[in-house]
DNA sequence: ACCATATTCAAAAACGTTTTTGGAAAACGG
DNA sequence: CCGTTTTCCAAAAACGTTTTTGAATATGGT
């Protein structure tokens, strides 16, 4: 009967206002070459009418699309949630503030990620990039500025030639060693996260620079690289304490490696704290209800997306850069950074 | 001096394999008409120019994003992080399955839910929508229906004549107010969950029917709603306890509540249990390590999040539906679902 | 050998904007 | 009053695909 409900187009607003279409279109982007009056009654008639430009159509012809993306990688999404969203509520709020649009996909696997960035890349689904878990030589980056196509990084990597924000965990590492040693210890663990992310070299930098300083030298075998499945915080504990290596103190590279070594501690009749001091980082929210309460890291999360999300905007007008920001964090002390026990056996 | 970069098309992989540029795109898209041996070359080819297909274009002219909007509330990114996580995780996983992409945008306000849709959906950005916190009387339900545009909601409507996924929360508070009962507690809070949610009514309900069937009238002095900010569960307990309305079990929709009128209870020198029992809802991480351990309910977020996909994706391929599911939550005994201090249990 | 049908491909139209280009009318300067 | 600039708008091209339409060739049945 009536006409198959056409898609309501610019056209139709030209029709209806009497003017042409590019006159319509120029209005609607706030071009200067139209007279305010008539500005007024295009916009009056769109919205009257409900237009809204095609998205697929506009950024066709405009080769924009005003949206950046934020690429989330697997671990993020399982476990250490607090981070990434509030990280990315700082990142929406300052693109927003600039007219883009935040979009997030997920990738499940690093070899998924490749194939994200292509897509979004490669197909012109955005304008810029957002990714975390900086590899110290990471394909991604590579394959970016290979293609100059701009994007941001949380991390770093080795040769740090691009723009990135990143917490500086070589100052965690080596304040929270220090701390331990200033307890009394001097056979500190580090259980570290993956070493194939940038920042997990720099938190064990910190750590060994830490000793140093204070004339400890570091034992291989108090260095334990731990996983979130395959080899946990519990497990390299569960190792540390059966190969009899005698740690009396440990940082941790994060609170779920923490979490889960005081855990282990527990089985082996271990007070955490007590008896074997602790300090993780990240202040995941069951840090403060474990136990004694766990001595952590806090990082300026809001701080890092928004600044995050900023650069990607300056980038985006043009401003070359570079663009490289590092944050402190700050050291929550609640109850597992205790002095060595005396009658500890050794 | 070389030409400017020209963007990679289509047009260069005709040229190539010496096709035309409709057989290339026919090829690619997988479509039967074209020779399995030009498929090939084809694929070929482009692989090997590293060609995609333009995003804008394509959806331009075949009307289809093949993209899913999850649009996520504030209220989520804030404070119930892993409920939102997992459940996008299953989401992502089901769409991905078919061949959708899952697109997540944040919303600060609920007037901005609006605009965000509006701008998915009369854009064109997006073939399908998923978002929560439904309402009893929700606009943005009607809107959609009105437009005929697919979507599925988390939560029900009052009308509940769309398609959604939902935790029963019914259920929830008819077992939770059921078991406390059993232990004895007959005067029983409800600390909601802001009544503006559908869900927060069903829960409600749950509560007064358990409360009726065991012949105990409700009473609205212990009927109160808590907000994230405004009044938080903590609020709620001094107002249960300076009015002296006496409950002795609280029943909390959710854990950030319980979490919070837990802090006031010691500030009042009860034992969250013991002194005062409670049960929460939603297990988030930290429920596990507070006290006692607080009593909640766990849902299966992944798989709430799977249905929540398959059924977007039956929609868009034509199944009509309707399609409705209600979730089972279990309940996780822990340490604060304790019987009437002095009381007898049944 | 002939007609009907199936297979495979190409040309051209279409998608809905924005950008480019140009031109008429109005304003301005002398 | 004339030439020049400015203001404002319209026509048409362009963006890079997919879809429609049509046609050539190959295949099959009798």
């Amino acid at each position: 009967m009536g006409e198959p409900a056409r898609r309501l187009g610019i056209r139709d607003v030209a029709e209806q206002t009497g003017l042409s279409v590019s006159t319509v279109s120029r209005a609607l982007n706030g071009y200067s070459d139209v007279k305010l009056e008539t500005r007024r009654k295009v916009e009056a008639v769109a919205e009257q009418l409900g237009y809204r430009a095609s998205f697929a159509a506009s950024s066709l012809r405009s080769k924009q699309t005003n949206t950046v993306t934020f690429m989330v990688s697997k671990p993020w999404t399982k476990f250490v949630d607090p981070f990434f969203l509030i990280l990315l509520d700082g990142v929406e709020l300052s693109l927003q503030a600039r007219g883009y649009a935040l979009q997030i996909v997920m990738a499940r696997e690093y070899e998924t990620e490749f194939e994200i960035i292509r897509n979004s890349v490669e197909r012109g689904r955005c304008d810029g990039l957002l990714f975390g878990r900086t590899r110290p030589e990471d394909e991604r980056v590579e394959w970016l500025q290979a293609r100059g196509f701009p994007f941001v990084t949380v991390g770093r990597t080795d040769k740090s030639d691009h723009d990135w924000v990143d917490v500086d965990h070589y100052k965690i590492g080596y304040q929270a060693t220090e701390r331990l040693i200033r307890l009394g210890h001097t056979r500190i663990a580090h259980l570290m996260t993956p070493l194939r992310y940038t920042y997990s070299k720099h938190a064990l930098h910190g750590y060994r620079d830490a000793l140093e300083a204070h004339g400890i030298g570091h034992d291989p075998a108090l260095e334990i690289e731990c996983y979130l499945s395959r080899k946990t915080g519990a497990d390299a504990v569960t190792e540390l304490i059966t190969r009899g290596v005698g740690p009396t103190a440990i940082f941790c590279g994060n609170d779920v490696i923490a979490l889960s070594a005081m855990e282990a501690m527990r089985q082996f009749g271990l007070r955490p704290g007590p008896d074997m001091a602790l300090i993780g980082c990240d202040d995941v929210p069951v840090a403060a209800h474990v136990g004694l309460g766990l001595t952590t890291f806090r990082q300026d999360l809001d701080a890092l997306g928004m600044r995050l999300g900023r650069m990607m905007v300056a980038k985006l007008n043009g401003d070359a850069g570079p663009h490289q920001q590092l944050i402190d964090a700050e050291l929550i002390l609640r109850g597992t950074d205790l002095p060595r026990a005396g009658g500890r056996v050794e």
